[in-house]
RNA sequence: GGGCGAGUGGCGGAAUGGCAGACGCGCCGGCCUUAGGAGCCGGUGCCCCGUGAGGGGCGUGUCGGUUCGACCCCGACCUCGCCUACCA
């Protein structure tokens, strides 16, 4: 509260003194918060079938402290949950926490304490944090992942995926310090890529990981029919699946000294089209033909070069100048459709792990391979061109324009051709001679769920000697983490030296054998938690299949725009699979989602500890309220813009939510500081007054409720301002505690109360109180209805343009004909002025009357 | 380099083809007060004319286009933010 000591306001009314009690949130919030968990309010009745409305908002990581981006998404996820209740839904809004990961981790070692235990910590802290919001979680549903009754089904699903073949080992490179082992990527620091912890140089080490075969789906992930994204969520999901449809074509190598040629060179492209200006090829680093083909005496010289691509990999951002590199291998293939020999470079511009890690370079026509081609003087021969240019002009740029309106030309018997038609004429021919097809080739990678860190679900197979791996039975699940973890001050992780954790007898042989150390992905766990929800301590199942299948898929998904790809991407893919062995039905996982935007900090940086920039909302809930808090958080902007974080406008809210409380508990006070106390506005008669309120009234409800439909908070609360500020004009008046006043206050409190539930409460209490009715909370009333025709006024307004240029109003009754409002906008003296003698050429009469205006010449 | 998004008063924002600036912050004036960092009332885009009531002009990043009419749709450009890193 910002004011001490008198906790009552003075309110002279003319005929005596009376008072109120000022709005004091700290006594009325918590007060509330006990009465609904008293209540068991919020504990939704999964058995109960009518209804359903399944309700998920993104669980926090437990980093220590709820912050208000934490606000910022669950607030109004709040309100949504009370607002669908009032409209009858039996609503489920769980919470729960995402307890694996990282920092957990970077904090154990920093001070040599437990993983779990500096999480178990945060989480309490954060549960009453959250309790703070007076949102309607439904705790007795929470989760944390990191419980072994949690991770166990995530090894289940796992040895499931193994069974179908979903998932699967493979040997990739890692990030690696001498000293700490594999390091995530945000622990390479610097463009000299050193450890974050020790500053040791960082290295690649080829190690055998696990993956999801998630690329299998690519295609369906795609297909976006049975979810609901806003645009660019889907837009971005799909840029990074990333389809692309053209030919892989086959080359093969030529004879030379060293190599007896004839060995396949496979190639991905989009412009088969332009294979007859292939005039050498690329093979990136990682390329498995590399070392053979390479000749002798250029040995040296490629291996140099594929060893400094190993050091830097992950591009050095800061000179990004980014001139083409590469060298000649000293070997040539030949071009399928002209034979001509082409020379073989080595070049980082090409990816291992894309296509088919090799390309055919056509620089006429591909900017990288033009800039190539420029730099190492190779031939650039042009085989596409616009319809009547000089096939033999130089280029100064590659020419990449694919419209349908060029032809072919230096393309053999293809000469001529339209460009669009050859792409298709050139892939047939090569099909024909098994020299290549058309393909299909997407950015999206399969998954890689290996982390060679302790904090996280170890991955259950065992490696043994005699028998190679051997999945971990299913009645030996979960297997646990050991509790006495020893870091030994390295990041390196600890399970590799745990010998109790590491020694087992193998499963099928019985011998000695070790356990795998790497444990999984923290995605995994956010992949199937709001399955989990629905029954979070089912010891034989991981999810109860009947609950599954009448509550899911979820109603309605929110959370931060920064899991565009990432999470909300894995999660598509984890429901895909867990349909595919058959545990749920469904094909995605959510109906609806809203990506809110992020809450920066002050300065406009991402909120971090480590930039001393995170806002705690404690502090302004102590001040203010947690009412004004939510409020002001919706109020701010558009809900899936965020910005930067700045306090300076919660004044608003606060002021806002102290008129609500004066309106609804002290109709007849007067201000002593209002001009205007006890009367009327001027020209205004107590009938006018009357049905300007409850037309008014009636007017918010129906826009406020599509707001509320469209989470469209900011407009919502301004619209509830206006009809605030409308009553207090009235306060103290003739009008005031008539049936209208009370009705419109009723919808004030009852439209209002999703957002802030606690003052709304209160008031519905102490009013219903006051007319002597039993207490029931406005939490369970019905959402009101409309009545349209008290919005039906008998005049309105009519702009009137002329030229497009507003020029006069005029007030005219409603339902008046176009001819008769013709004659009367015609007829005023400033449309006279404006037209200065000129002849209306026409009139529009815009929005069935709403707008006039007269065009002249 | 690519993708996505955004540019509107001093500030957050409203209006998504029809009255630009709703609502709020801030600021200015006033009321009430012993006092005001509380509360309340009024004003507030910029410029010009007018003593006044009032009147006029300009204005949504820039330039063009479509339209009776454009913050809104289309094209080009500039600036900022986010994501991403040469995806053949």
């Amino acid at each position: 509260m910002t004011t001490t000591g008198d906790s009552t306001t003075d309110a002279a009314a003319g005929e005596g003194r009376h008072r109120i009690e000022r709005y004091d949130p700290g006594a009325i919030e918590p007060r509330w918060q006990a009465r609904w968990d008293e209540l068991a309010l919020y504990q939704t009745d999964l058995a109960n079938q009518r209804d359903r409305y399944y309700l998920l908002t993104m669980f926090p990581y437990p980093s220590g402290d709820i912050h208000i981006g934490h606000w910022y998404i669950k607030t109004p996820t709040d309100a949504i949950a009370r607002y669908r209740r009032m409209h009858g839904k039996n609503v489920f809004l769980p919470i729960g926490f995402d307890g694996f990961g990282l920092p957990a981790e970077n904090a154990a070692i920093k001070n040599n304490i437990n993983p779990r235990d500096w999480t178990t910590s945060n989480i309490a802290n954060m549960r009453r944090q959250l309790r703070q919001m007076g949102a309607t979680f439904d705790w007795s549903a929470e989760v944390v992942t990191c419980d072994p009754e949690y991770y166990k089904w995530n090894q289940w699903f796992f040895l499931r995926f193994l069974e179908a073949g979903l998932a699967y080992r493979a040997n990739s490179p890692v990030d690696w310090c001498p000293n700490d082992g594999t390091l995530a990527r945000e622990q390479v620091e610097g463009a000299d890529r050193h450890c974050w912890r020790c500053g040791a140089k960082v290295e690649k080490r080829a190690l055998d990981q696990w993956y999801l075969r998630v690329t299998d789906y690519a295609d369906e992930l795609l297909d976006f029919s049975e979810i609901q994204f806003p645009d660019p969520l889907r837009i971005q999901q799909a840029n990074w699946i990333g389809r692309s449809s053209g030919a892989e074509i086959v080359f093969e190598t030529a004879p030379s000294p060293h190599h007896a040629g004839g060995e396949e060179l496979r190639v991905f492209t989009t412009r088969p089209d332009t294979l007859f200006g292939a005039t050498f090829m690329v093979l990136a680093p990682e390329h498995p033909l590399v070392a053979t083909l390479t000749a002798p005496e250029r040995r040296s010289d490629v291996e140099a070069y594929v060893a400094a691509t190993e050091a830097k990999t992950e591009i050095d951002r800061l000179s990004t100048d980014r001139e083409k590199t590469g060298v000649a291998i000293g070997a040539d293939a030949i071009n399928p459709v002209n034979g001509k020999r082409v020379p073989i470079f080595v070049a980082d511009y090409v990816l291992g792990g894309y296509g088919t890690g090799a390309i055919m370079a056509v620089p006429a026509h591909d900017e990288r391979d033009f800039e190539f081609a420029r730099k190492f003087g190779l031939p650039i021969v042009r085989v596409v061109m616009p319809r009547g240019a000089d096939p033999e002009a130089d280029l100064d740029a590659a020419f990449i324009e694919h419209t349908i309106d060029e032809v072919m030309v230096n393309s053999g018997r293809f000469t001529g051709r339209p460009a669009a038609e050859a792409w298709h004429e050139i892939v047939g021919w090569l099909a024909e001679q098994g020299k290549g097809r058309s393909a299909v080739t997407f950015r999206l990678r399969d998954w890689l769920i290996s982390r060679q860190r302790y904090w996280g679900t170890p991955i259950p197979v065992i490696h043994c000697e005699r028998c190679g791996i051997v999945p971990v039975p299913d009645e030996d699940l979960p297997v646990v983490l050991p509790d006495t973890v020893d870091y030994a001050g390295s990041g390196v992780n600890p399970l590799t030296r745990d010998e109790a954790f590491l020694n087992v007898a193998c499963p099928s042989c019985g011998g000695p054998a070790q356990r795998e150390t790497d444990t999984m992905d923290t995605f995994i766990d956010s992949s199937w938690y709001w399955y989990r929800y629905l029954a979070p301590h089912r010891p034989d199942e991981p999810l109860d299949p009947d609950l599954v299948e009448s509550w899911t898929p979820v109603e309605q998904y929110t959370g931060g725009a920064e899991h565009a790809v990432m999470h909300l991407l894995y999660a598509r893919e984890f429901t895909k699979m867990l349909r595919d062995i058959g545990l749920v039905q469904q094909n995605e996982p959510w109906k609806r989602v809203f990506n809110q935007g992020q809450i920066l900090g002050t300065d406009g940086e991402r909120m971090s500890k480590s930039r001393g920039n995170v806002q705690d909302p404690d502090e302004l809930v102590a001040r203010y309220g947690a009412d004004t808090v939510r409020l002001y958080l919706m109020f701010m902007g558009p809900w899936d813009q965020g910005g930067p974080w700045s306090p300076s406008g919660i004044e608003g809210p606060y002021k806002f939510l102290h008129r609500v409380w004066t309106i609804a508990l002290d109709p007849h006070g007067r201000d002593p500081g209002d001009r205007n106390a006890g009367a009327l506005p001027a020209g205004e008669s107590e009938h006018d007054a009357r049905s300007r309120m409850r037309a008014t009234a009636h007017r918010t409800l129906r826009d406020v409720t599509t707001d509320y439909e469209g989470f469209r908070w900011n407009t919502m609360v301004a619209k509830l301002m206006e009809l605030a500020n409308l009553l207090s004009r009235y306060r103290g008046t003739s009008v005031a505690g008539l049936a209208e006043w009370d009705e419109a206050v009723r919808l004030l409190l009852l439209m209002l109360a999703p957002a802030a539930p606690h003052i709304t409460e209160e008031l519905w209490s102490r009013l219903a109180e006051a007319r002597g009715e039993a207490w029931s909370s406005i939490h369970t009333a019905s959402w009101p209805t409309v009545d349209e025709s008290v919005i039906v006024e008998a005049t309105y307004e009519v702009p009137i343009q002329v030229n497009g240029k507003l020029r006069d109003k005029v007030t005219v009754p409603a339902g008046i004909s176009e001819i008769e409002l013709e004659q009367i906008v015609l007829a005023r003296d400033k449309v006279a002025t404006a037209l200065g003698g000129r002849q209306p050429h026409r009139i529009i009469h815009a929005g069935g009357g709403r707008l006039v205006n007269i065009v002249v010449r």
